[in-house]
RNA sequence: GGGGGGUUGGGGUAGCCUGGCAUCCUGCCGGCUUUGGGAGCCGGUGACCCGAGUUCGAAUCUCGGACCCCCCA
């Protein structure tokens, strides 16, 4: 066993001993702080050419704001400000002089954004305005820190949008959120649910909020993306208006999204397992090792040839790891850093001009000719990466229970845990009180709804929708 | 917000109650040796979270602080 906690056993531990050993992460001197390592920046940098790709095709360009937020621009927003002001950070000081303002650092980029926005806009031929930037982001959270899924200072990428109509806002919030969806999913395997956000848990401002979210293996919810409808709120308050065709004046329409690095935790946390770090292929830095397995000079050189012709043949990335440790010791090594496939040849595949291929997910081993390896390793590649999305699949349905009575409900969210799907009259209250005897929120309400008439299941009043609630990172 | 545990070489630890040369494993460096699931031998390197106090003397006792973790709300 290459870690010393069990996912199944101590799973914070475990998550822990993963992210460091695996060297994804290490800690910084300032709390909540940590810095990300390059095995889980080049993950990122994955996550980003996936979404700069998505982004593009949407209309969307890259651009950078400042860090600095003049504390006067974060109040304009009332509800804005009463969302962020308990997490924000502050400079007072430049150099030895106190500042005549203080300036936040941004929890968030609205306010400054938006008054560049209304100096951009003034024509309705200047819309639609697409601008995403790559940023760091800093909130002060005091508690419940933990490397990548909550941290002080982390990375995100947040997009915000000016359109003409409601209409045009609200097909770009769908058309973010399925960017997410499709980022999840089909690169880091992380299957998700999507769906609006209730009023208690949507964005300071917004109008409405949509999100993905998906479930941990602590049973555990996790947000993984959010796009939100911010009407014209932000608007009105930093004057972003247009001229009409016909010669008259709107205020804008607006959206903004947000994804961060807490999607690498997310990942790590759902695929990895008691000897370290599974990575879906799509994301792995290093996607094969090859190990030669020889006891004299000249078995040394047979090999590590074979390793080479092997390996020359492949169009992903691979290793071939001729340290001077023991094959076991390679073994568990690549294995504790996630690499998804390893290949062995010592003198028995030789003999036989096969190799022995194992894949990180599931552990088995298979015997396949030289000749076929590198078109074997491809498609295994492929069905790791298909394998792990559909284990966590099952994982997410098998724990998405639908439950009518409370009592049933606190049973589950105790024993159990994961998504409950369960009947909400859409009355604030209800929600307040789920939330304070069980800890769980409503995560998200689907926006696949089905027709089955439901009573609220706190309440037994008629359900408008049937949210998904869980507790949550 | 509440409660609890913790911090000793790079990682994991013993020592703390009862103050007096800091233990072991691992890693790292060098050498020999070794290769199908974390081999072996020899040599070397490397630590008491920070600050104040008590004391002849503090990893150990007292006070304050920082940081990490867990559980509950």
């Amino acid at each position: 066993m290459a870690l010393e906690n069990r996912k199944t056993e101590n799973f914070s531990e475990w998550y822990l001993e993963v992210v460091k050993k695996a060297e994804l992460m290490d800690y910084s001197p300032v709390q909540g702080c940590m810095i990300i390592r390059p095995r889980a920046y080049f993950v990122w940098e994955k996550i980003q050419g996936f979404l700069n790709q998505k982004f593009a095709e949407d209309g969307v360009q890259n651009a950078y704001f400042p860090l600095f937020i003049p504390q006067s621009f974060l109040e304009k927003e009332a509800e804005h400000f009463r969302g962020f002001s308990p997490e924000v950070a502050w400079v007072t000081m430049g150099g030895n002089e106190a500042l005549g303002e203080k300036l936040a650092l941004r929890p968030t980029s609205e306010t400054v954004m938006y008054d560049a926005y209304s100096r951009w806009v003034s024509s309705h031929r200047d819309l639609p305005l697409k601008i995403n930037q790559w940023c760091n982001i800093i909130r002060w959270d005091t508690k419940a820190l933990k490397p990548f899924l909550r941290t002080r200072e982390f990375l995100w990428q947040e997009g915000h949008t000016v359109h003409a109509t409601r209409e045009e806002a609200d097909v770009e919030v769908r058309t973010v959120l399925n960017s997410y969806k499709a980022v999840c999913e089909e690169l880091l395997a992380m299957p998700v649910v999507q769906g609006l956000k209730s009023e208690a848990e949507k964005f300071p401002g917004a109008e409405y909020t949509t999100a993905v979210e998906t479930l941990m293996p602590d049973g555990k919810a996790l947000q993984a993306g959010t796009s939100h409808q911010l009407g014209q709120n932000f608007a009105k308050i930093f004057g972003v208006e247009f001229k009409t065709a016909d010669g008259g004046k709107k205020l804008a329409w607006q959206t903004s999204w947000g994804a961060s690095t807490r999607l690498i935790g997310g990942m790590v946390m759902l695929h990895s397992d008691d000897k370290g770090l599974v990575l879906p292929p799509k994301v792995a830095p290093l996607q094969v090792v090859f190990v030669p397995i020889y006891k004299t000079e000249e078995d040394r050189g047979l090999t590590l040839k074979a390793c080479s012709r092997v390996a020359k043949k492949l169009s992903c990335s691979w290793l071939v790891d001729d340290s001077d440790r023991t094959p076991g010791w390679k073994f568990n090594e690549w294995e504790l850093k996630g690499v998804p496939v390893r290949v062995e040849i010592g003198l028995k595949d030789l003999a036989k001009q096969s190799v022995t291929i194992a894949r990180r997910d599931t552990g088995e081993k298979e015997e396949v000719t030289e000749e076929k390896a590198h078109q074997f390793i491809a498609k295994l590649l492929e069905k790791i990466q298909e394998n792990l999305f559909n284990k966590a699949k099952k994982f997410l349905d098998e724990n998405t229970r639908e439950v009518q009575k409370f009592a049933e409900f606190k049973r589950v969210i105790e024993e159990e845990k994961g998504f409950i799907k369960a009947g909400w009259c859409g009355n604030a209250q209800c929600e307040e009180a789920v939330k304070e005897e069980t800890g769980a929120t409503i995560r998200v309400i689907p926006f696949e709804e089905d027709e089955t008439p439901r009573k609220c299941v706190y309440c037994d009043r008629p359900a408008k929708n049937a949210p998904l609630f869980a507790r949550s990172y």
